[in-house]
DNA sequence: AGAACACGTTTCATAATATGGAACAATAGA
DNA sequence: TCTATTGTTCCATATTATGAAACGTGTTCT
């Protein structure tokens, strides 16, 4: 069997096809109406269904026999829209603090255990922080990790210490740091992971309060002196107008 | 090969685990996270996500060799939604309906090229008017298949008509109701589909102002008389309330 | 700089697995 | 009542999915 073309599997493709069969204006489909629309034999639909739906795809509307799209879609599109959104949100607010700061801004998430960079935009400054997008970098170090660390789940804090290799001494350390960003809402580090630099984090969180990424302005150390205060406003007012657009209300007191 | 269960197919079902690997803390995986998360073989991983590839269910982030769920995910969880949301939040006021009425209320939508109703509220009238879950009915006649019809693409209504074997004559007449409908807000039907019973009709509109149901009274002619602009305004009110809660916005004038 | 490693991708032989025809049950329609 | 339609189960067949191995590339470690 010759595939140039990178190879397929049949029966997974199929599986998706009758997803695409359910429409807004068909949403509930019997057995054989699918069969007429995609043309596969009645046994495959039929075994193809009870797939999907025993990974809740697909639910079964005993009453009349027919099929109808399942909840966990709703669950998949949230993730698709809130990346989509914050990284096309994202942009213009970061090219604002770019023109503020002249610094590199980067957006990152958490990805497993690490963070990750998704966008970044480097600084106007001849000596600029560089950043790879979409290498891992630990969460226990460095502001912009530390930052997203200190809005997760204990879980994952607990996770990451211990894959981490930290002392005891350095892990009561990361605990306080995580306490102090989580009061005043934003992560400062300096000559941290990287000597000679310095960066700011501020958390994204969406309507449910959660965290889905950091904003962070990095950039030389030396820079930075008269400018950490004004830098940080900055950090944090765009990262909360960046929350505002995925969702995010602050709490009435 | 014994399956008392029902059978389902083995790369269906990895593919959708697949799926469940993608989360809103890890929106991005690459084929190695996959792997692990898994426990399913690197070969076999790569041709599922090949797979999903092709029918846009995953895309490929090149730059950083990850992979993400795709676009469709948006238009499937609409489609649940919509329905989940029309049915659940359709329940109430189609009661309120029914105590004002003591008719039968029903809410129907369309399904292929016919209507269906999905969900019923029984008259508390010792005759009432009896409805079918999930039955096609046809779009061409009676209150409630002419109302979502009026409100339909103009292909729909000609697939519709072509496959009713409606005369010139009646084909017009039924045009004309249909533009009636369609300004008046509402359907009303008598002795038509069902000699003897009356049947008034509404449409629930969603944000993009598509007809995505209808919501009927029906009951004995008999009963009407001094009730019919009662039983209008009160279907009217209940089909914009449902509307407005499925993100319908009146048109400013 | 060189070696070892990790990761994505391709190839290929194997048999496990998906497939569709046929038969069955249940229901609706004539 | 008989026929047609639809959902479901069974089964033999070979198509199709599978995983080991190998390849190419880029990364990390020493």
């Amino acid at each position: 069997m010759k595939t140039n073309e990178t190879e397929t599997v049949q029966s997974v493709e199929r599986a998706i096809e009758l997803l695409y069969c359910f429409t807004t204006r068909t949403p509930e489909l019997s057995l054989n109406d699918i069969v007429k629309r995609t043309g596969l034999n009645r046994t495959t639909v039929f075994r193809l269904l009870s797939s999907l739906m025993k990974k809740e795809l697909i639910n079964k509307n005993a009453a009349m026999n027919t099929y109808r799209l399942g909840l966990p879609f709703i669950h998949f599109a949230q993730i698709v829209t809130e990346n989509l959104d914050l990284r096309k949100m994202a942009l213009p607010i970061m090219n604002e603090l770019n023109e503020i700061t002249k610094e590199t801004i980067s957006l990152n998430i958490i990805q497993g255990a690490s963070r990750i960079c998704i966008e970044k935009l480097e600084g106007k400054e001849d000596i600029r922080q560089f950043i790879n997008l979409g290498i891992p970098y630990p969460l226990y170090k460095g502001a912009s990790g530390k930052l997203l660390l200190a809005f997760s789940k204990d879980e994952l804090i607990e996770e990451v210490i211990e894959g981490s290799g930290l002392t005891k001494n350095e892990t009561a350390e990361l605990k306080k740091d995580l306490l102090l960003f989580q009061e005043q809402g934003f992560a400062f580090s300096m000559d941290e992971r990287i000597i000679g630099a310095f960066a700011i984090s501020t958390p994204i969180l969406n309507s449910q309060q959660q965290l889905i990424g950091g904003l962070s302005i990095s950039g030389l150390s030396a820079r930075l002196d008269n400018n950490k205060q004004l830098f940080i406003k900055a950090a944090i007012q765009s990262a909360e107008k960046l929350s505002a657009m995925m969702g995010y209300q602050k709490l009435g007191g």
